[in-house]
DNA sequence: CATGAATGAGTCTTCATTCAT
DNA sequence: CATGAATGAAGACTCATTCAT
């Protein structure tokens, strides 16, 4: 139908190891898409946009439901390895927490499929990903508590519902003003240092 | 905004009544409705729990985009009216400040078509009534700059994207553990202070 | 859509006391649609011979099975009450029986739903409806076995098994030869008498 | 089921052996899931059972019609056979016919398909198979004539006719009450000795 | 002017059949 | 010649909006 016979490498079409390729093609253009209009999208849309047909779509991801999840999830662990790596390049555990907020802030602003993620893991915390990102969270609070460079009554709860809520705003402000957001980061860095009134 | 028959003498007065009243009961439930369920809920839901026809729904309000905007505006304004009042219940400006937050967070928490109402007036800033948020915001934060307790690199603006934050998150965790979003608030209070690295 | 303003009598359009007008005519089309093509049919379909569109069908029958069932209890309920009065009419026992069966199967004929109705029937025996039947052929067998003119080891149940398989031939040749089914009634009425070794 | 590969030379002998045996696992797959399911199951679960791909299979039948219809047909073969079979070993001719009758109804019971192959067969009397079945009740009708043990008015389509009729119930209480069908079939047997009123 | 039934395009999903490897 | 992935036309159901009474 687009022909592109098995000439360079890699775009031949359909069938065994194109398999793959279809399915990465569905996945690529449901991330962007769910990133763009959320997981309201209409099937078809995905379908036209990763070249495939309905019946492959559903081949390779018998629902809907499927489909967004298994993007979401991807997504989300792609967001969250990217953020726990900013994390790892600091020596400073401070340093550490302020890059790793950095990082995911960045990645939260193009995905409005990870905000929906969230509000989907805040009902129903067991969704897979979460976990991790519960875990980093966790090893940079500790470290930075033993530095004594965090407040004491911030836990990685905290800092998890702090990183999604500044997320949305980084979200909604899209690429217009990320100076904006880096200065809401700032006050809550330093509000989340030690020293405050603690009540 | 629709007849207005203001005549001499017949049929004048009551249909205006009983108007006033069906348009009211819609309001009413929209509002419950659109708190609980989103903008997504179905238009005959409304209806029902109104108890007019889809017909007085449409008369009233021509299309369910109307219905929704409307909505949103009275509750956006009642909302930012209740923390403008608690802000004016305060002496102190950044004692202001703060119950201004504390009350638009608690009113927050229960409206998921505020929230909502944030994601499309951000896109589209001439929502009505953000205006008049932005008109309290802003003269708290100067206030409060004036004062010198308030870090001088923090906008109205920056306030405003920072109750939409928490906001956020006061939304996501519901009634679950109101403390975790005042620990938040307090943070992000302050690192609102002078005296941090303005850089 | 199809004019027929309201002239003479029957036939006006959509509203009020024409919802009872649509709902009949959806059953009337949806009985005929079902007798000839049985329960594989497209709901459109149905909507079509309506003349209503898919919302009002979903709108009186809000499932396709919903609409299916209420067909068929109808069908059947008519069917078998038109079976019962053809019994009520005879004074002889074993003439009612025969009576009986030659109204049912003449009914059986036209309907195939009937028949898939008894094979959901037989797998969930507490179809609304059957218990009806039941309840005529146990007092016909009664009656059959006081007068003696029933062989004493036919049971009600036998005889509403008998039906249904008497009735299947019915429908299957149909108008093509209707005296070929009526020689098998003749032959499992005979066989029904007593005097026959009984084993 | 694949492999099989004996010996050296050409490549002439193998393919054949393969075909066969593939069509031979399509066939005894197919057997099993219409029998179960009916005519309506999904070609996938009749490829997925018999191991092959789904070229395959319409390989060796380029319709899903064609694949149903020749096992419809080799299962009625069959059964037929069976059934005639168990008729010949009888001298006597009329029990010969009785013989007939069980063995075929106690077949019937096991096969959906049997069914919806009377079904369409009755419409569509060309269907071959029905042919050699016609012509076993055929004989057995007119050797149990010539014995005087078969009403005369009976004749090999009324008995026939008898079979479908009384395999519906076969079907219907499937295992559930095997002795209820016997007694059915008992009575059709004493109506068809002659003696009756023949009108 | 209120009512709520009617509309029908749009949504997710299935399945017989084809076709590149 | 086998494989099983791809196709896309239906099918069941929803919901914003209109309109006869």
């Amino acid at each position: 139908m687009t022909a592109d016979r098995p000439a360079e490498a890699p775009r031949s079409r359909k069938p065994r190891v194109d398999a793959a390729r279809n399915q990465e093609a569905i996945v690529e253009a449901a991330a962007r898409v769910l990133a763009e209009q959320g997981a309201a999208v209409d099937v078809r849309e995905i379908a036209r946009l990763s070249g495939v047909g309905m019946g492959t779509l559903y081949r390779h991801f018998p629902t809907k439901e499927d489909l967004v999840r298994t993007i979401l999830r991807r997504e989300f662990l792609t967001w969250a390895a990217s953020a726990r790596e900013a994390a790892e390049r600091a020596e400073d555990p401070w340093a550490a927490l302020a890059d790793f907020f950095r990082q995911a802030l960045s990645g939260y602003a193009r995905h409005r499929a990870i905000s929906e993620c969230f509000a989907l893991a805040w009902a129903e915390p067991d969704v897979e990903g979460l976990g991790e990102l519960r875990a980093v969270i966790g090893g940079l609070t500790a470290r930075a508590h033993e530095a004594g460079s965090l407040r004491p009554d911030a836990s990685a709860d905290d800092l998890l519902l702090l990183l999604v809520s500044l997320g949305h705003a980084a979200r909604l402000t899209g690429d217009s003003d990320p100076e904006q957001v880096e200065r809401l980061l700032r006050v809550s860095l330093d509000g989340l240092r030690p020293g405050h009134a603690e009540r």
